[in-house]
DNA sequence: TGACCGCCCATAAAATCCCATGCTATCCCA
DNA sequence: TGGGATAGCATGGGATTTTATGGGCGGTCA
């Protein structure tokens, strides 16, 4: 199993929030995240859309890397940094990878008795399950569209 | 040198789908998979036909790298990755080589005894044999024309 | 003092590992 | 060329591990 840099979240799943208000998270993002190694999850609410974005070391230090291309003093990155910085949450999980998130997060997301993981490839997002599934349908609607303008990398092997 | 570069999936093999809903990979499919170098097989409902479009590590990296190379926050980037990311399911076979199938893709597909493999190339279908064989034959129809428009390749540089 | 949080353990269901078994195709050697 | 030996393959099933979930307990901070 291809670990670390190279690793994706793929899939959606669905658990429950029990009565105290944690959440596990799905075994096989724990398997990303590599919380052996750093036992944290990053969690910021959306800036377009009511769900939560969520990822690991390497998800957070991607993030810096764009806004500290930024120049230094730019209202762009000041702006970037403040927006980010305070509305991210770094989570530790519990012994068996549980979360407990906090009110404003869960408020943003409209979560109450189950959440949806959804892998974003370098990221993976959490949803209330019934409003990520009008989510996704609108967003095969552009993926449909626009998967017709996708070119092969170069260099690459055929497939569509 | 990726090993199985040049390998492509041909065929289609026919396999039960046992009592505790295992489901055998063609070993000539395996052999192209290169499951050795990473034990995973990708798997993602069709969008337009009731079956499942799967595929090895290639397969997923030329997936990603069409959809990486979109500004990471562009609104087509992040329809692309729910459309496909949330709907991509990685697939560990065990020891044999046997895969076990999450019910919505099962359900996509409408398997239920039996599964059929079909080599798509570069990658490969999982379908009901039924169904199969209807758009098989809708498939013949349409290719007997379609042959007419096929070209030769440009004869430097292309192949690798 | 009381709500909350981190930590520990329990459990049932599901996934996975490991070994066994016929069957078939292939190989090898006379 | 023929026929026995061998290896590969799809399939079956018991044993083991993982995983999501539930609940208890002590500390801590307001």
């Amino acid at each position: 199993m291809r670990r670390g840099a190279g690793a994706r979240f793929f899939g959606s799943y669905v658990n429950k929030i029990d009565a105290k208000g944690r959440l596990a998270t799905p075994a096989a993002f724990r398997r990303v995240l590599d919380l052996a190694s750093e036992n944290v999850i990053y969690c910021i609410p959306s800036t377009d859309e009511p769900c939560i974005e969520c990822g690991g070391a390497d998800y957070i230090d991607n993030l810096m890397a764009m806004i500290e291309g930024l120049d230094p003093y730019s209202p762009k990155r000041i702006a970037l940094e403040r927006a980010v910085a305070t509305q991210m949450n770094p989570i530790a999980p519990d012994g068996e990878g549980r979360i407990n998130l906090p009110d404003d997060l869960r408020r943003h997301a409209q979560l109450n008795g189950h959440a949806l993981f959804a892998g974003h490839i370098r990221s993976f997002q959490i949803w209330n399950p019934d409003v990520f599934s009008t989510a996704l349908d609108e967003a095969k609607k552009i993926a449909s569209d626009a998967k017709l303008s996708l070119r092969n990398p170069p260099a690459a092997g055929g497939g569509q």
